[in-house]
DNA sequence: CTGAATGATCACTTTTTCTTACCGCTGCGT
DNA sequence: ACGCAGCGGTAAGAAAAAGTGATCATTCAG
């Protein structure tokens, strides 16, 4: 019914029309002059309309003249899809969507990123941050392209690749008498006033099982907790990446036994590939932290 | 450096995803699926990055899923792009413009124009009018398609088609001795008063040519010559498109000797093409007056 | 476990596109 | 007036692209 209009001969007409003669724009596109010639032929019998004056040496008829801005038109949108879609390929542009927990989104995304857009400034990052079951739930639901972020447990449609292990430890004030020490025995938390936190079942299923049962409370906000830690209200266990260091009254002792750690990694959803920003994400990321 | 899209596989892409499958979309377009498989396979390889979910079936990959608007829509522009010129080349649609002299513009256009936009609804007219010159000169610049006058000379540049014959004749007021005569010869004429006008130098070259000289006023304003000639100054002579019928008291009476004719035609230029509506124009035109 | 889907792959044919070689025409300089 | 360089068009065959039919592996429902 409608004519498919081929991409290249209607670049032909143009190279005609700006070089004005069959030759010269035939070595513009890197042709010979018969091909420009029938190429062209052929559309025109395509549209049922000559854009040529025939004998007149490459000058357009009135419907030549009417289609060439037209040809132009969509040859420059033609052109700046090319363009677009190569400069998302190349990395040149993009953008991704990803989600940290928030010791990693506070403690290593900042310098991360700024590393990150030197290599690509063209890609558009956007960072949110939550707790490992909502980093989770936003991969699994492709709200996200990347998590970073320790998984519970393995699960078919995610795929995870460890990047670092972050030691448990115990932060307590500094004038308790953990404070200074190289490393805390378990046993030694059974007599503190332990307070729960979000990362407290890392010690499940670890001779420490006994301890995420034990606490006197249980504050999942972290500034929260840091409060009742700086008012010497108890002692807590948390991952080193997410000690407060920039609270100076709080120390970290490392946990001597059992030693536990959670790994850090990437979370993307198996069997997905990923956006090309993605992909230069995750290759970064991997590549900085692996 | 930026790859050519071709039309073809984008459009196989967009089948796929609306189809929802392969086969379904090789059905929709007349292809078999093998085709829309290797088609699709070379453009992901053009970009250098997959479309379509491998293994998975029919899905998207998030660069899939950012190629299928624009690919949309660059097809939307090629496909009214080509709709647009079938338009033009069937005469659905298109415009021309044209120049007539005053009489076929007041005597024959406008019957003529309204079976044109009957045949053809789409194409939209300009019609200019002025004198044999004018519209020579209009044609033989560009800036009308068409021209209907009568042709002084034959010109290398202008194309011109005979379609009728205007005889001259002789105009006065209905209490003149020449009204209701059936012919008056050019002798009759040199004792009159002779009022001349555009169209006298037809004279010129017939054994009459002497009255072009003989005229006692030159008038080239139609409005004011017939008013003169209702005021009874005198008589003139015009071709008998020209004669002003709707002035109840003035008569036309053909010349006998010499037997004067204009011959009134299509005028286009020479050795260049119409566009499709003024093609369509052209031959109506001689069809109706041909 | 079978059978009917899916998409991928292979060998081959058809179609399209391009090149080389050559033609006729036009216009310019001698 | 003549040759000659430039133009665009034509024809035959080579090269590349697109399409086909047969076949395969995989998945999923009954």
């Amino acid at each position: 019914m409608l004519p498919e209009l081929k991409i290249t001969p209607l670049r032909y007409v143009l190279a005609v029309v700006d070089q004005g003669g069959f030759h010269a724009a035939a070595r513009k596109v890197h042709r010979t002059q018969p091909a420009l010639s029938m190429a062209i032929r052929e559309l025109e019998s395509r549209l049922g309309e000559a854009l040529f004056e025939r004998g007149n040496q490459a000058t357009l008829t009135p419907f030549g003249r009417y289609c060439v801005p037209r040809f132009r038109e969509l040859l420059t949108q033609h052109d700046r899809l090319g363009r677009e879609l190569t400069a998302q390929v190349e990395r040149q542009a993009g953008h991704l969507d990803m989600a940290a927990v928030p010791s990693v989104a506070s403690r290593l995304m900042p310098e991360l990123l700024a590393d990150f857009v030197a290599d690509y400034p063209g890609i558009r990052v956007s960072l949110h941050d939550g707790n490992a079951d909502f980093v989770r739930d936003q991969v699994l639901a492709g709200e996200v392209d990347l998590g970073l972020t320790s998984l519970w447990e393995e699960e078919a449609a995610l795929g995870f690749t460890p990047l670092l292990r972050d030691a448990l430890g115990v932060v307590c004030r500094d004038d308790h008498p953990f404070a200074g020490r190289q490393a805390v025995h378990w046993r030694e938390l059974v007599e503190e006033r332990l307070i729960g936190n979000g990362t407290s079942r890392l010690l499940q299923g670890t001779d420490a099982a006994a301890l995420s049962e034990h606490h006197a409370f249980y504050i999942s906000n972290m500034v929260s907790l840091t409060a009742m830690l700086v008012a010497g209200l108890g002692v807590t266990t948390l991952p080193r990446l997410a000690f407060p260091e920039e609270y100076e009254r709080l120390r970290f002792v490392p946990l001597s036994a059992p030693r536990v750690t959670r790994e850090i990694g990437l979370l993307r959803l198996a069997g997905r590939s990923l956006s090309p920003g993605a992909r230069a994400m995750a290759d970064f990321v991997t590549r900085a932290l692996g």
